[in-house]
DNA sequence: TAGATTGTTAATCGATTAACAATC
DNA sequence: TAGATTGTTAATCGATTAACAATC
């Protein structure tokens, strides 16, 4: 266990990824794992995964390998899952409404709290649930749940005017589907989720036939 | 411009963001930009966006910049995106509704020319102008147009057995929602959209209050 | 010309991998 | 004990940044 500098991101963005093989190893009803069968699967080097863990607490034993419920719980616990968060979404079009439908959030620890949209023909639709409500409401539904996650899921020229009123009503952390680079604090977070993007990433290297 | 080694991968990444920046600013009717005033709105330094476009040929002027119509023409021409390219759904839930609901891909190349899903219930279904198929007719329709790219958006336990059948049929580029990772020869790229990992990664960085 | 900005080189920084002592 | 696998160190690899001559 090294502990000196803060964890580098790009590990923390991992960790997401071995909790869900472990997760889904313990599916399988196995009980211990090593860095070399989760490397396999995932595509990645055994000494990358021990490496990476080493950030965080030596949680393997010698010869064995590692635990995997032990092993998740530690990863839950560093990642702050062992509570729910709370979230909205602002946009309420069809990815809006599709991250509204999606149970996978709620399944990991993700409530979704509110769906907003300015579109007045929208308010009042009823989402799995939820009632689609005017962008207005954003900053009382905010502050009323001391909401922390916002997905934005509204076109690109409207997401930088949604993100300050977000950001002013305490938000930290953001997953953008809207294509446009956002101008935050610096302890807010972004995420960005931008399908287009990936295509033209993989177009790169398709061949003409 | 330099000509050794291809260019990185994270390289090619940031180009559709690059692509993105500039039509941007064409839209505002900008003709001309540095690569400062490019890095400063994506919050990118200048020289790693001159380092960048160094990779694929000299595209600015000394003194002056880029013109912003060349680089824009340009970009697109590396990222293969002068050609419209065809594209397959696999998985009709909320998230494959949503995909074939979405503008973005056919404003920026992508023709969306079949949706997929194995449940009885949902074959058949209209879907803004597509009709939900069977996965059997899977085969047929990639062959029929030649298809490379895909997109999947069935559970996780199904998305290894559809990604083999895509790859069968000369899928060469899938972008994967499903939440697992996939095994694809060499060969054939994949991107994956995880909101779940996405928001556990930044949940990393939160307070609990 | 004077000012601005490129493309490129070299230096710096950071991430990954290989190797192995420690030890279960 | 013999075999297996960890956590860590050092080496390697790759990406980013700083700086500047070239030149529009």
């Amino acid at each position: 266990m090294v502990s000196k500098s803060p964890p580098p991101d790009i590990v923390i963005g991992r960790l997401p990824i071995y909790l869900r093989a472990l997760e889904a190893l313990s599916a399988e009803a196995q009980e211990i794992t090593s860095s070399y069968e989760l490397g396999e699967r995932l595509g990645i080097s055994s000494a990358q995964i021990r490496k990476d863990l080493s950030h965080f607490g030596d949680f393997g034993k010698q010869g064995t390998g590692y635990e995997i419920s032990f092993l998740i719980e530690q990863l839950r616990q560093i990642l702050k899952l062992k509570e729910r968060w709370v979230v909205v979404v602002v946009g309420a079009g069809h990815v809006g409404q599709a991250l509204v439908n999606y149970r996978g959030f709620n399944e990991h620890g993700f409530d979704i709290v509110g769906i907003f949209d300015k579109d007045p023909v929208k308010v009042g639709k009823p989402i799995n649930g939820l009632v689609i409500r005017d962008d207005q409401e954003l900053p009382a539904v905010l502050n009323e749940y001391r909401v922390r996650i916002a997905m934005i899921a509204t076109p690109a020229v409207a997401a930088q005017e949604i993100t300050d009123v977000l950001v002013n009503c305490g938000v930290k952390a953001i997953l953008s589907y809207a294509p446009t680079m956002l101008s935050v604090p610096a302890d807010v977070r972004v995420q960005y989720i931008d399908p287009v993007a990936s295509l033209q990433h993989m177009t790169y290297y398709l061949n003409r036939d």
